[in-house]
DNA sequence: GCGTCTTGTGACAACGTTGTCAGCCCCGCG
DNA sequence: CGCGGGGCTGACAACGTTGTCACAAGACGC
């Protein structure tokens, strides 16, 4: 900007005023600041400015767990774009559902002086946030509440869901029915299987804690899980990934059981065989989390708020 | 980091040396600017300390066409990945092929003073990135070349892929052969519609415009041309999205005319009847890409390189 | 012709941090 | 006892920008 200044024959604060078009410039001088501009290539530096000025970064942070998962990417597709609607650039971040370097990158986001962070939470307590927070940097929890932290939170109705979609297999005169998960320390999993505990004892079903399978990780021990219970009327699969590798099993084998899965996903439509999954919509979740997290970037000094969101049940496959 | 030092009882550039772990420092002095810091909730500001120290921000840049699409997650997700090897973090922006939008938000990386950008280009002219680039900014095309800037570049082997696998198509014994594409203003397009002509010119098949049909843009659209060209043998569809609406099409209508598409995709293996994909790996094609924006970035200052990714043919599909 | 206001411009300090360098103290050596 | 050197510490300036304020020049009213 010196440099400019120099070759504009101007002072700097001249110049500082062209790159930020205040309007207190002659028109002469201004053209000749945008000239020397142009010969010199001169890029403002917006660290430095945002450092001065004090204001905003016009950046904020998204942590997720997986950017390659296509319900995270979805959501990163919808905070981007918010993110742009108010000119605001977007630092994403996966934490690999490791709680050491979901802490390491969200202080690193704090020490570039973002302006607001979305969260999908890995670890329980989010305390060393406190800190940012009680200076006004806004949190918004995404997905699963985070832990020791007042913030808004937006979630989907998890238990809810599960459970009137066991209703469901219930009413058709199903009893033998399994539960496949990833692992009950995940909160959205412990949801979801509680949503399924309680419409099952609502029917009276007694407790069969064989039926009941925790640490199903991927779409291969889903499948093995399905081909060792054979003798079950419905499967209910606690995540999409569980979903896909039962289906690939009850496809091979063929049988008529019945198969729920919480989360549709891409090309559900056309998979071999009918099932029934517990659907929201992804776009919504991460819209309502940018919504409110550009609120308070904007002053909205409200309680924290904590929102539900609703899923419903859909038929997929062919029949 | 005055409040530190005063409270600390120490000067500003001993708090400084602590905190960037100088081993200059008493270990007693040490202990009562760490106790400071904690009591105080200081962070350091990663914006004013690269400011001042000129080095790098330890930040790039990745612009893509659109998070949420699957191939573009994963691309950021490989990137993000290699850029938190090197501590990095990783500024995600989608251009929604837009090239006012494209050179919108790269002009904005710069200002933030990214050390190196990736680039999935949207427009045709990148010249404006010329004086940051003779300044030293790394920039990496990736998926299509750049225009108007020499620099790093990683593509799809497009034409050869699709020689490829139309030459098996024309081994099998099908001479009536449909080539469904989006637009031939996109550059993969038009390379993968060359190696298909390439392929079909070599095995003297007259050209028949009515067989090539452009603007195909969604699913939808795809299974509608498909409807329309009912007397084919065979399918060549340049991207996954034509791929997935033929698919249901021929599903539909039953026959076996084969289905050759570019691009693999989730549960392509599950599609119940089967065809053939032009697969590649998009990780590599990415990690690719990462590893040389982080070489420049730590100084390799040999030539711009153009790598080229082979692809290579796939069952998919249910027998 | 004088004071006052408006408009445009520039000098200077400051944002939060680090590089440079000077200075202090203490040790060991001749 | 004097001197050189190493180990720590701090004062100060600087990174690139903008807020504050002062000042100059012209416009306006009386």
């Amino acid at each position: 900007m010196v440099d400019v200044a120099k070759r504009a024959g101007v002072s700097l604060k001249t110049v500082s005023r062209v790159v930020n078009g205040s309007p207190q410039v002659q028109p002469e001088l201004a053209d000749r600041v945008h000239a020397a501009i142009a010969e010199l290539g001169f890029r403002r530096n917006h660290l430095a400015s945002a450092l001065r000025s004090g204001q905003l970064t016009a950046t904020v942070g998204l942590l997720i767990e997986e950017i390659a998962n296509p319900f995270y990417a979805t959501i990163a597709g919808v905070v981007a774009e918010t993110a742009r609607e108010h000119d605001t650039l977007l630092f994403t971040a996966s934490s690999e559902e490791d709680p050491v370097r979901e802490e390491l990158l969200l202080r690193d986001l704090c020490a570039r002086r973002v302006d607001g962070l979305i969260v999908v939470p890995a670890g329980y307590d989010h305390g060393f946030l406190r800190s940012e927070v009680e200076r006004g940097l806004p949190v918004v929890f995404l997905d699963r509440p985070g832990g020791g932290l007042v913030a808004d939170t937006v979630l989907l109705d998890n238990r809810g869901g599960t459970r009137a979609g066991v209703e469901r297999l219930l009413a058709g005169g199903h009893r033998r029915i399994a539960v496949l998960l990833d692992s009950v320390g995940v909160y959205t999993m412990r949801e979801r299987l509680a949503g399924a505990q309680e419409a099952l004892a609502a029917a009276g079903i007694p407790y069969d804690p064989t039926l009941v399978r925790e640490g199903v990780k991927d779409p291969a021990t889903a499948a093995a899980v399905v081909a060792e219970l054979s003798d079950v009327d419905a499967y209910v699969c606690l995540n999409n990934r569980i979903t896909v590798g039962a289906l690939q099993e009850l496809v091979r084998r063929g049988g008529d059981a019945e198969l729920l899965g919480f989360d549709d996903f891409e090309l559900s439509y056309l998979m071999p065989r009918p099932f029934t999954v517990i659907a929201y919509d992804p776009k919504e979740l991460a819209r309502r989390a940018a919504d409110l997290l550009f609120a308070r970037i904007a002053g909205d000094e409200t309680w924290p708020r904590t929102e539900v969101l609703p899923t419903h049940l859909i038929e997929r496959g062919l029949r």
